[in-house]
DNA sequence: AATAATATTTAGGTAAATCTAAATAATAAT
DNA sequence: ATTATTATTTAGATTTACCTAAATATTATT
């Protein structure tokens, strides 16, 4: 099968918006991959055509088995040549994002398989986000559990889950990265925000938008 | 200037056809690109229109100063590419050529310059040819002479001009790479076919088309 | 159940990059 | 200097991936 780039966009963000939700919806493509809800619908025909998905009108949008083989190995591409970028060029985690954006849509199994073996075959990426292997075989996320939700009071930061540049530079200024681990201080209900503290570090207090995107696991 | 992944290789093919030429013919260009002669009329005005092309009906088409640049920077990154593939992913010299022709369009400056600062900023591609730097300064390529015109009897391999792998492959089972030392035996005037020796190994004879494409040094 | 609000699709269009076939210009051969 | 050949351009289509505006479905609210 071979697929544009536009239809490798729309295959990986149909793969990321299908988890936990039972079908993607028409307008949250749209907001995915910045664009307007008619193109959706007529993209959705054309990977229908091609059965990468399964599509019937105002039904929303599911990836076929297929499909999901092939956004898997899109995924696994975009993560490796993050991993690539960090670790061997020195980029840092909210550069990576886009320029793997671009990197990705380069279709070479070979390259891909020597690459993550030059990686050291590497099983997460910068944000924390597991690395399909060449069978497309994904480990779980490590945990799902976000420092919005979790209810203990000593954590380790896990992953990311939004890569904007925003928030990624916003969390490295604050000295949060992967692995990082941290003691809840106070939750505020009012807002939902909530003071946490760094080793010896004096505390501070992240709004819950910030808190969302934080994946922990109790330690 | 923003350009497409389709008129980056139109400059680049410009720019390697250019030299020596006075002037780019609308059919070579076709025939470079594997595309018609109406379509690179088409795209010949768009290029002039961004000013980074001459071009006058009939007339041929040249590079301008702007356009000269952006070539410089295609073939950067094309020529890095090759390099990360062959030292890094052990790929070899008939592989890299196709890949390297996507990996160029990834316009990063920084990414560029990071990766040839990984690579030990390299001078030269695995083909032999030069490496232009950040400002787009290209050495003049080691040699300019085909052994199918030199007239020295003791040579060193410094470059191939023809990338197809085809030609490639071909040289790697003779024993020919870069660096390879070689004695010529004899010309035949027939078919200008070339009786070389490598080493102790058992002479062989190459043909014209196979000479004209391999770059010597006398030594 | 009727109405309002929201989501989705359709109709009809645009821009980029290609193509084929036909027309025209430039060059080579008589 | 004609004529033939070759090179180049133009005219008119096609495909892909978008778009806006209007129509239609779905869902939520009275
Ligand atoms: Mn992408
Ligand atoms: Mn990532
Ligand atoms: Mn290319
Ligand atoms: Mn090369």
């Amino acid at each position: 099968m071979n697929l544009s780039v536009s239809e490798e966009n729309y295959i990986k963000s149909i793969y990321k918006l299908e988890e936990g939700q039972d079908s993607v919806t028409t307008n949250a493509l749209a907001y995915e991959l910045d664009t307007k809800p008619a193109s959706v619908t007529d993209m959705a025909k054309k990977l229908k055509e091609k059965k990468l998905i399964a599509y019937e009108k105002y039904q929303g949008i599911n990836l076929t088995p297929e499909g999901k083989k092939a956004a898997l190995q899109i995924v696994r591409r975009h993560r490796l040549w993050e991993c690539f970028l960090v670790e061997k060029l020195a980029f840092s985690w909210e550069e990576v994002h886009e320029l793997a954006e671009e990197l990705e849509h380069v279709r070479s199994e070979k390259l891909t398989n020597r690459l993550s073996e030059f990686l050291g075959n590497p099983a997460i990426d910068p944000h924390g986000d597991p690395i399909p292997d060449a069978q497309g075989k994904m480990g779980k996320p490590r945990t799902q559990t976000s420092l919005h939700k979790s209810q203990a009071k000593r954590l380790e930061v896990m992953a990311v889950s939004d890569k904007s540049a925003a928030l990624l530079e916003f969390l490295t200024a604050k000295g949060i990265r992967l692995g990082t681990q941290l003691d809840v201080i106070e939750r505020y209900a009012f807002d939902n925000s909530i003071e946490i503290k760094i080793r010896n570090q004096p505390a501070f207090t992240i709004s819950e938008q910030v808190s969302k995107n934080i994946m922990v696991k109790a330690i």
